[in-house]
DNA sequence: TTTTATGCACCGACCGGACGGTACAGTAAT
DNA sequence: ATTACTGTACCGTCCGGTCGGTGCATAAAA
């Protein structure tokens, strides 16, 4: 059921997440939908509480053994924006009706709001804060279809967050 | 007639943006707004212009004389994200609505696509690229109310992206 | 064993309200 | 009288949500 609203927002966008066509790809009718969720925001909910524990799980696989410090912050780098538009379309077109329903926004704050300290315990607040920014920067960019970067400077800018994240250094 | 939607998209958010609500707002009847804009995506358009030019404005307002390397992307950095939520609620607001309609984003992205050239002219690719992404991570989480940093953390942030816009240098 | 009852998953017709858009008559200024 | 604009009444569509009902499997009663 889940699955089939997921289906509708990644395939026909956000604003065409219809109980009906839902319940078309679920190959259900509408009634049998309003059975399982009381109403659209419950769905909706379940949809962003799904999404938010794919986004800790994609995380957590690529968490390395090593404990060295920044390793948790590249894994993230990595997790977030190591492919262009990678798993998560989902998030990516969910957000723009989450957005607008602060109740529904909540539970996104909250794992932002976690996200940080997780990631940038043993790195710098400085630069975990800036890589933090740059790679929501350039997920939210990818999300909207905004970014100005040819693949090449993508990929060269994402390795060189990763760089950062594990060594710090210096910004050229 | 385009301020009365302004305040309706920044009072009520985007979602609420009905042409009845314009209408009140403008204290005219709904005829007389669709007088002025054939339809509602017009109306959209000239919204999303107008956000375009006001983006454009804040920037060359904050424009220095002096053409030393790093001043237009400091100058960028200082108008997009120097205070929080700044002046252009309007274009966070308007972006939720617009993101869906590919012939509305076409304009944005082509602002977005003609941004980093012009701002990142006289510094290293690598460092324009960083100082931009974080700079609209920074913004974007702004407008979802998703960013996770206090006041005196968020200055900091600007403080040194501002910085690193001008001077490059290392980050800790 | 046959009958009756209970609960679950699902169906689909319908309702009410919102919204974009249209038609058209009215009105004030020139 | 013409122009430029306003106000109102209305239409069609879409969508979330409701509601009475159906098939069916299992259980209880006879």
């Amino acid at each position: 059921m889940l699955d089939a609203a997921e289906a509708v927002v990644v395939g026909q966008g956000a604003v065409r997440l219809t109980l009906d066509a839902v319940a078309r790809q679920a190959r259900v009718s509408k009634g049998g939908v309003m059975y399982h969720f009381p109403s659209k925001e419950a769905l909706l909910q379940a949809l962003v509480t799904r999404a938010i524990e794919r986004s800790h799980a994609a995380r957590e696989k690529l968490q390395p053994t090593s404990p060295a410090p920044g390793q948790v912050l590249r894994a993230y780098v990595r997790a977030s924006v190591g492919d262009p538009l990678g798993n998560d379309r989902v998030s990516a077109a969910l957000l723009s009706v989450v957005a607008s329903d602060p109740k529904l926004m909540a539970p996104v704050r909250e794992f932002f709001r976690k996200r940080l300290p997780a990631i940038g315990k043993d790195v710098p607040f400085e630069r975990a804060a800036l890589i933090h920014l740059a790679t929501e920067g350039l997920w939210l960019m990818d999300l909207f279809k905004l970014s100005p970067f040819t693949r090449a400077q993508r990929a060269t800018i994402v390795r060189r967050l990763a760089e950062l994240a594990a060594d710090g250094g210096a910004v050229p």
